[in-house]
DNA sequence: GTCTATAGCCAGATAGAC
DNA sequence: GTCTATCTGGCTATAGAC
């Protein structure tokens, strides 16, 4: 079906979440919302009460849309080389296609930190606890070079998140356009991965 | 002299800087920014005319902070593994005192991407081609890996960089508390060097 | 449920005394 | 140069007709 029939709820939803995703709680309009939902400001009072409610409404969904991909990279049952070549693999994809979520996600955790600890709280983060043993059991077994499961954890994520995060600031330095700067991410589909093994396989 | 003698211009822009880099532009108030600099709220404007004219010094200063350390990894006139090794290791020094810093250059950024043309038309940004020369000449001697001279500068800046954007985000997931995630940052001033390094550096 | 009109508040900016 | 008081515009939120 071509013509979407979604609920208000949803379309409205949608419309946040691209304002929201695009300019930050703070700078995003209700007006600019009802204008990208195509109805009226009053309607988004009616559904959603409040711009503070809309928001929280947004950001839970776009970090439930965050945490699975995450989530992935700890408690896959694979190899530890696998399962850094699926999460770069998988990951790079999904952001290209969500390009302002990762952005908008730690941007709102930085502005408003109390939130952190209600979603660890809500259990919404997944423990890294697998993820550690496996890393610790390589190390043990002579697989991987001696790293910290917490340090190559970080290593993993930056190397995926911030290039889409620092993008602006990564083409004004490299000096490319768009078009050339959206080649290296889709290299990086695998590049990263070789990369991150490289840097911890032993031989 | 412990009584500082700053211009009223530079106890504002100090002031300025705390608030807007821990809240954004839009976030902040500018009666925060007078409190923060304890005057009153017209002696903003009539020092810097506008929020908006504030804030873009604001910015220019934070960015002129930031660029020159990026700078010393693109040209500095020594072998490639002391220029990841220095850079790593000064950078995140650097990033502990000021650790709002560079989520602010990067949030200000996506928000206004074009403040990025203007920055990159007033030269403000360091060209790497002296840094990706380098790094064609050591593959090509067969002293590291093939690796894109890009590639490599978007691994190390997000290496050194993402762990204070995402902190909180990271901390979730590892779930540390402050402190000893703020002990995990110091490893890293010389465990993100010796992983770049392994994973480029041929046998 | 959906709209128009408007209340009410808040923040940036300025007027004007000192 | 520095302050208090105030204007003005814009934005969230709601009242009320349909």
């Amino acid at each position: 079906m071509t013509e979407e029939q979604k609920t208000p709820e949803i379309n409205i939803l949608n419309a946040a979440k691209e304002i929201f995703e695009r300019k930050g709680m703070a700078a995003a309009r209700m007006q600019e919302i009802a204008d990208e939902a195509g109805i009226n400001k009053a309607m988004l009072h009616y559904y959603y009460r409040s711009k503070q409610l809309l928001f929280e409404a947004v950001f839970k969904s776009a970090f439930s849309m965050l945490a699975p991909q995450l989530n992935e990279i700890i408690n896959a049952d694979t190899s530890i080389f696998e399962k850094i070549r699926n999460f770069s693999s998988n990951y790079i994809s999904f952001v290209i296609k969500h390009p302002y979520l990762p952005n908008f996600i730690i941007q709102e955790l930085n502005r408003n930190p109390d939130f952190v600890k209600k979603l660890v709280a809500e259990k919404n983060f997944p423990n890294i606890s697998k993820f550690k043993q496996q890393v610790n059991e390589k190390v043990a077994d002579g697989i991987i070079k001696p790293i910290k499961a917490e340090q190559l954890f970080i290593n993993i994520i930056s190397l995926n998140i911030f290039p889409f995060i620092g993008a602006l600031l990564l083409t004004g330095f490299i000096n490319v356009n768009e078009e050339a700067y959206k080649q290296l991410m889709e290299e990086r589909k695998t590049e990263v991965a070789d990369f991150i093994i490289n840097a911890i396989k032993l031989k």
